[in-house]
DNA sequence: TTAATCATGGAGTTAATTCATCCATTTATC
DNA sequence: GATAAATGGATGAATTAACTCCATGATTAA
């Protein structure tokens, strides 16, 4: 695997909306000035990540987008697995339904790239959002919700 | 990271000639049809990997390559990194010598990464060239060794 | 009902990288 | 001196990453 910068500028996105409470619809211009991600690019993003239904969207005036899950719910695997597919550490593993292996039926590196793979999906699927310290990071957000705070109730 | 073909090749010539008897010199057509990787690309890649030192080079009739160290001092990660450049998990890693991070002095994601590219790492140093078993996957090697042994071409 | 503000969708661009190939040259051995 | 190796340089094709532009559509507040 490779962290592109697509999943990076997600995973950023991801994390900037968690740090607000979870009514809080941020929009793609305050996304990409906080963090400081090409507008247009973002935008894909963010649409993608609704496809793949982490996040929700809101049109109009006010609109933006919200996790469409808890926190707990969403792992760095699912992210970047929405921006660049299966995470797959080498060709001897990518290619090992074809033929067993693009080489060899058994190629000799081939177990080692197999426990590899999970070793790398296995720690990427173990943080969430959740696992964040917001405060220290984002202080500004938590305390100051959506301008206007209506209702307190969270899950629509 | 990813491995790239390069370094899949690379790792696959590598692994290869490991499997013979240490003087055994092997020229990159034996090592292209055994492994059946483009000959000409080849040539390129272990070029390479003698500048990088593991691999010594022989010219002339007979010439070819061996491995320039012993097989429990050449890992994957030595192999990988002279292919690719340094494994760098992501980008907030890999521009975290400049700005601390490409984005924030301190990104809220940075200690996972720092993290993960260390395990990363530590898990490619672990396996070297004598982890394999050649007697499994290269049962023709070993027995048959080179037929001479001329003299290096590459000094230094 | 109209204007403002948002997301959506599609097409197109740029630049870099990857994965090679070709061929002439140099070197060593028989 | 013929032969079989590596070396080196130039080049190219294909793919992908990382955008940018802009027209369209939805929603809401005034």
């Amino acid at each position: 695997m490779q962290i592109s910068r697509k999943s990076d500028y997600a995973l950023r996105a991801m994390v900037y909306i968690s740090a607000w409470e979870s009514d809080k619809i941020c929009s793609i211009n305050e996304i990409s000035d906080a963090e400081k991600v090409p507008r247009e690019y973002l935008a894909k993003i963010l649409k993608e990540l609704s496809l793949q239904g982490l996040l929700h969207s809101y049109k109009g005036i006010n609109g933006g987008y919200r996790l469409a899950k808890n926190r707990e719910d969403i792992t760095f695997l699912d992210i970047i697995e929405s921006m660049q597919g299966k995470i797959m550490v080498n060709d001897c593993i990518r290619h090992s339904d074809e033929s067993g292996c693009s080489k060899k039926p058994q190629c000799a590196m081939h177990s080692f790239w197999q426990a590899e793979q999970e070793r790398v999906v296995k720690s990427l699927g173990s943080v969430n959002l959740s696992s964040f310290d917001y405060d220290k990071y984002y202080p500004f957000a938590r305390k100051k919700a959506g301008k206007s705070n209506p209702v307190e109730s969270v899950s629509n």
